[in-house]
DNA sequence: TTGATCACG
DNA sequence: GACGTACGTGATCAAC
């Protein structure tokens, strides 16, 4: 209806509506996560609130804004109804102290923030927004309420969902116009406002009703028309619905005018800094306030000769222990030459030693420095410190000196006291434990088009960056070194993280040798058959299109061949066209099938065959890739650039692929991995009486559980019965519902949940477990694995279901999923030393979560096997045996025992 | 940058 | 009454 005002706007800066108070209940309910200020203030609203504000300010740079919040005390609807809001709670205390400080931040900030008596901020937004006529109007909320202020001129935004609402999107959303929208929701009523409206009627209902009657008004007078319980209930309570209009509607004629009022001021940094530090809000400090030296940078050293490097090496002699860095010309360690290297001894003393800069000045040699160091980097009673040491270790080894005595790495540390943190990089770790804006790359670059790489950075420049990081990566160590110890953590991080380190930096410098003729070969004939099956496909499709678009696929069959939509994409954006919809369409249409084959032989061209080509270090003809230590949620570690741990094995083209990872001449590859450690894991954990005697009788467990949950004798197992309790054995370790299984084994529901209730009468002791392991993430906060891993799970307490449940299956298989880690990383730290010792020659070139694989004189391939298999089953006892299944072979794909 | 898809345990 | 439903990863490609 307001089309015309269309274009009004254009011109003008819009004005920006912000719906404080929802957004204040909103982060106090949502953020999950406690929070507070050291000295007890709760600041989850204020942050929430905060955070939004920043994010408007920072995409939309506003120049007329104002805040909008509800007046305390009753408002006009009390008086129409006094049930109005009677339901809710009066406001938490801890949320209500918080208001004053919201209102100190936006001030602040220097936004304009009104409230008027009597009114909520929903109608204080209604009056401005519609009396707003010169210029475009955006409200800032997630409220559905505020939905009939829609229209031409007027749209909504919600900047945490990053949704933007305008006319438009909500006649197709809902298929019915914004000002009807006010109808709607007095039919529906709106529970946490105590307004009952129409009872059985939900807003879906609400919807179908006004797009069939337009309004209330014509419903009315129709009535009598209108059959069922439903046409039943609207006439028992017609007379209500004047007061629900009424109460929903949004009060406009409110004494407001959107002047210059609502013009925003510059914030001021010396009003903004210090409150910010008051609540402790050290990430929003940086955005905010220009980077200042929060740090002494006096005692930052240049060294420039060797005599220097020489008293460096005594200082440190002297103090037994320092933090290392090293500054390269890539972020790939097996690819990068070294360009420097700093070293701080006490903070804030550091020093940095430039040896491969590009610059004419005087630069102390690169082997003069490393052999003067090296005493003290072999010397393991002197202990380094850094942030993703591992990385250093390679670099330095890769140019002949060896540093040992690795005992803290703030990257491992941070990662352990909170898994699921998802960064824990350098300059985000000082920001939020140290409250200091560290240098950024950029900001030594910056003026240089020139700079490559840090080869190219000034001689002070690179020891003004350098330096900091190790001065801050000391300080930070200090800190997390008591949070682990406070958390028990301190066991896993010296006896376990930080000994691994070592053997990654073995395993990554060794890599894997790799059949590169093959490779080529293998490329050049799926690339043959990907041209002939995409003339084939194009043939059948009558046309040409990308096949590796999804959506033009989607086209192509549902629209084009009309075949019969079998489901949406996740986030419902179009067709889905996945493995099951294909195999699905197969059965009434030859398109595809080929379209599967295409799509199983072009991943395995792209991410296999060219991602490996490319990964191929041309130095050691050798493919090195970065085992991390600190990316998983339950303590596996992940592979990256290239990814080792999903090399495909299951189908025939995939094993062609694994052949590919072979044995140089004269060497052999032996592999060995633990079977079922999920189960046996589980089996320990839930002491159930029927998995454990399974295990200790060395039982084929799936075969037994066939037998447990379709009741016959062993001998009767068929293989088809062997599978299906295969499935209900993975399925449990994730926590899996009767719906999951019965998707897997594509059987109905009420067969699926017969063998879940099957397994648990058989497994009780699981049952047990699992309800005690949720529990216990309610109580605690978080789950441990078998050495004390913690993972936090602060969903497990959430008001919605699906986001509880997901946390309560985490809580499930992260104890097992975490427990099975645990155990492979204390294997490989024992094999990697006694292979040492009896093998040298020996290199551990993967792991794959279950499974370690050894290249080795093919002499030694019995010991070695002997070796591994020992060690994998006896490094922990369970109160079930560990097994291990070990073979040896030319590749990694044909491998005998 | 995000979403869809698919490789692994 | 509708929604979602099995954990943990990384690479590639299309499309924005």
């Amino acid at each position: 209806m307001n089309t015309s005002q269309q274009n009004i706007s254009s011109s003008k800066p819009p004005l920006y509506l912000i719906d404080g108070s929802s957004y204040l209940y909103r982060a106090y309910f949502a953020i999950r996560t406690p929070m507070s200020t050291s000295s007890g203030l709760q600041t989850k609203a204020i942050y929430g609130v905060t955070s939004m504000l920043l994010k408007v300010l920072r995409e939309k740079q506003p120049e007329y804004i104002a805040v909008v919040w509800d007046a305390k005390g009753p408002t006009f609807r009390h008086k129409l109804y006094d049930q109005y809001k009677a339901n809710r709670p009066p406001m938490p205390e801890d949320l209500a102290a918080q208001i004053p400080w919201v209102r100190k931040v936006v001030d602040a900030l220097g936004l304009p923030q009104l409230e008027l008596q009597g009114y909520e901020a929903d109608d204080i937004i209604a009056a401005l927004a519609r009396k707003c006529t010169d210029r475009e109007v955006i409200v800032v909320s997630g409220d559905k309420d505020l939905l009939q202020l829609l229209n031409g001129n007027i749209r909504i935004w919600d900047p945490m969902k990053d949704e933007v609402i305008d006319s438009d999107v909500f006649r197709e959303r809902y298929g019915i116009e914004p000002w009807q929208w006010r109808d709607v929701l007095a039919l529906a009523g709106d529970t946490s406002d105590n307004i009952p409206g129409i009872p059985g009627v939900g807003v879906k209902t609400a919807i179908k009703l006004i797009k069939k009657y337009g309004s209330i008004k014509e419903l009315l007078k129709n009535i009598d028309s209108i059959k069922g319980k439903l046409g039943e209930r609207l006439r028992e309570n017609r007379e209500h619905l004047d007061l629900w209009i009424k109460l929903v509607s949004l009060q406009d004629d409110l004494p407001l005018e959107p002047d210059q009022k609502f013009k925003r001021q510059p914030g001021d940094p010396e009003v903004i800094e210090p409150l910010f530090r008051e609540l402790e809000f050290n990430r929003f400090i940086n955005e905010l306030v220009p980077r200042k030296q929060t740090l002494s940078f006096e005692e930052y050293s240049l060294v420039s000769s060797l005599d220097e490097v020489k008293n460096l090496r005594a200082e440190i002699i002297n103090a037994q222990n320092f933090t290392i860095d090293t500054e390269t010309t890539s972020e790939e360690p097996m690819r990068a030459g070294l360009v420097g290297i700093s070293i701080c001894i006490r903070p804030p003393r550091a020093a940095y030693i430039p040896l491969a800069h590009h610059t004419d000045r005087k630069q102390p040699d690169l082997q003069q420095v490393l052999d003067t160091l090296s005493p003290v980097l072999a010397d393991e009673n002197i202990k380094k410190t850094g942030q993703n040491i591992k990385y250093d270790m390679i670099i330095l080894e890769n140019h002949g000196a060896k540093l040992k005595g690795a005992a803290m790495d703030t990257m491992i540390a941070s990662y352990l006291l909170n898994p699921g943190r998802r960064r824990h990089n350098l300059d985000d770790l000082s920001r939020d434990i140290l409250g200091h804006k560290m240098i950024s790359f950029k900001e030594i670059t910056s003026g240089s088009r020139k700079i490559k790489n840090f080869a190219d950075v000034s001689l002070e420049k690179a020891r003004d960056y350098s330096c900091e990081d190790v001065h801050v990566t000391a300080l930070i160590a200090e800190k997390l070194a008591a949070h682990l110890e406070e958390k028990g953590l301190s066991d896993l991080f010296h006896n376990v993280e930080m000994p691994l380190v070592s053997v990654l930096v073995h395993m990554e410098r060794a890599g894997v040798h790799i059949d590169i003729e093959k490779l080529e070969d293998l490329g050049r004939e799926f690339d043959q058959r990907l041209k002939q099956l995409q003339q084939e496909i194009f043939e059948i499709a009558g046309e040409e299109f990308n096949l590796n678009s999804p959506r033009q696929l989607g086209t192509i069959l549902f629209e084009k061949l009309k075949l019969p939509q079998q489901k949406k994409t996740k986030k419902k954006t179009g067709y889905s066209t996945d493995v099951e919809v294909l195999k699905k369409l197969a059965e009434l249409h030859p398109l595809p099938e080929k379209m599967l084959i295409y799509r199983n032989l072009a991943k395995l061209k792209s991410t296999y065959v060219d991602g490996l080509e490319a990964a191929v270090n041309p130095e050691t003809g050798r493919i090195h890739t970065s085992y991390n230590q600190t990316v998983t949620a339950t303590g596996r570690l992940s592979s990256s650039n290239p990814n080792l741990q999903n090399i495909p094995v299951k189908t025939d083209e995939g094993k062609r692929i694994r052949k590919l990872f072979a044995a140089p001449k004269g060497r052999m590859l032996v592999s060995a991995d633990y079977s079922q450690i999920d189960l046996r894991v589980l089996a320990h954990y839930s002491e159930d009486k029927a998995l454990v005697e399974a295990f200790r009788n060395g039982e084929d467990i799936h075969s037994r559980t066939a037998s447990e949950i379709f009741g016959v004798m062993p001998e009767m197992v068929t293989p088809e019965m062997r599978r299906a309790a295969k499935t209900v054995n993975f399925g449990i370790v994730y926590g899996m519902s009767a719906f999951g299984l019965a998707k897997e084994l594509d059987i109905s529901r009420k067969e699926a949940a017969q063998f879940m209730e099957r397994y648990f009468e058989r497994y009780p002791g699981v049952k047990r477990y699992m309800h005690e392991i949720v529990e216990q993430a309610r109580k605690n906060g978080f789950v441990t694995t078998l050495l004390g891993r913690r993972r936090y799970l602060p969903d497990i307490a959430a008001r919605q279901k699906n986001i509880r449940e997901f946390a309560e299956r985490t809580a499930i298989n992260t104890p097992i999923q975490g427990t099975a880690a645990d155990i492979i990383k204390l294997a490989m730290i024992k094999c990697h030393s006694a292979l040492k010792r009896q093998f040298p020659d020996a290199l551990m070139v993967l792991q794959v979560h279950d499974e370690l694989v050894i290249e080795a004189d093919e002499r030694d391939t019995d010991e070695v096997t002997g070796l591994l298999k020992d060690i994998m089953e006896n490094i922990i006892e369970l109160k079930v045996p560990l097994k291990v299944s070990a073979g040896h072979g030319c590749n990694w794909a044909e491998l005998k025992s």
